[in-house]
DNA sequence: CAGCTAAATCATAATCATTACTATTTAGTT
DNA sequence: AACTAAATAGTAATGATTATGATTTAGCTG
């Protein structure tokens, strides 16, 4: 039984891609945030704390490298692209819910892909995005239920 | 009975902002995009060959204004910022399925909320965003069902 | 209609995420 | 140990978005 890592590692080398210090590094540190989005930048700026010097070009490409291979998630905001490690590389289809305090990323089961397609009939659905917002229990808990959040 | 743009632009009335002719090229320009999401970057073009010489600044933050006041619907994607002129100002809470390949966003009605509410016990549930994606059925009948297109 | 004023726009430049490019290094192989 | 395609470094460009301070104007008042 492989871990998280050796599982990601496996998946490069499958691949074909080299395992590079960087690349190591970079699945490191995004397994410790394995169920939180994060900002790219904060990636960069970690990356080359690691790594001083280290070429944007290298964090940017790899990054997007793993979300092609299945190894990460990539989630477009406003002005920054969100980064997550996938929380199982078999795919299984789910959806999630984000902490909007703490961000922390739930996992759904059940899709109503099914109830949608009667409205689309004739159209070819090639995919749906399904996320809820809002606090998870533990903040719900610390800060009330009162809070007005971004949606 | 208003149009739409006369609707529109009671809303600005209202909310004591001034009816100036940009705004009221930009209502328009939008409004004939009705059912389709345009870059903000063609947005920004249109209205400086409209005005020449016209302020980025003008147009983006008119856009977010108009935004914030239910006109517009804003989606983030990699390095662009999508507008599309809000469906229906009463806010009837609904979804989209967005065409890949013409851009026509359709209506969706039915919400699973209260299915996935049940998942997250304990938890604040603020708000959800659920897309479908693919052809429509224009673009399915035209180009047929074989298409690999982005999720 | 002329004058007033806050709001809006202009004009210009800065920021900041992301990408491009080319020289250099290195992982994996023989 | 040598080889080579792939990866990285180093540097700069690009392009969307935002900032700032000067100028104009929509809507109001008399
Ligand atoms: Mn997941
Ligand atoms: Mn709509
Ligand atoms: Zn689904
Ligand atoms: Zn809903």
């Amino acid at each position: 039984m492989d871990t998280t890592i050796e599982q990601a590692v496996g998946i490069l080398r499958r691949n074909q891609l080299k395992i590079t210090k960087q690349r190591q590094a970079l699945i490191d540190y995004l397994v410790t945030y394995k169920d939180h989005y994060v900002a790219i930048s904060e990636v960069d700026e970690h990356m080359r704390t690691l790594f001083p010097g280290m070429s944007h070009n290298t964090i940017y490409r790899n990054v997007k490298e793993f979300e092609t291979l299945g190894l990460l998630e990539l989630k477009a905001q406003a002005n920054q692209t969100l980064v997550k490690y996938q929380c199982d590389f078999k795919h299984q289809h789910h959806h999630h819910f984000i902490c909007s305090n703490c961000g922390k990323v739930q996992e759904l089961d059940a899709c109503p892909l099914d109830a949608f397609e009667a409205q689309l009939p004739g159209c070819t659905i090639t995919g749906h995005r399904i996320e809820f917002y809002g606090l998870c229990a533990d903040c719900t808990a610390k800060l009330g239920a009162s809070k007005s959040l971004s949606k």
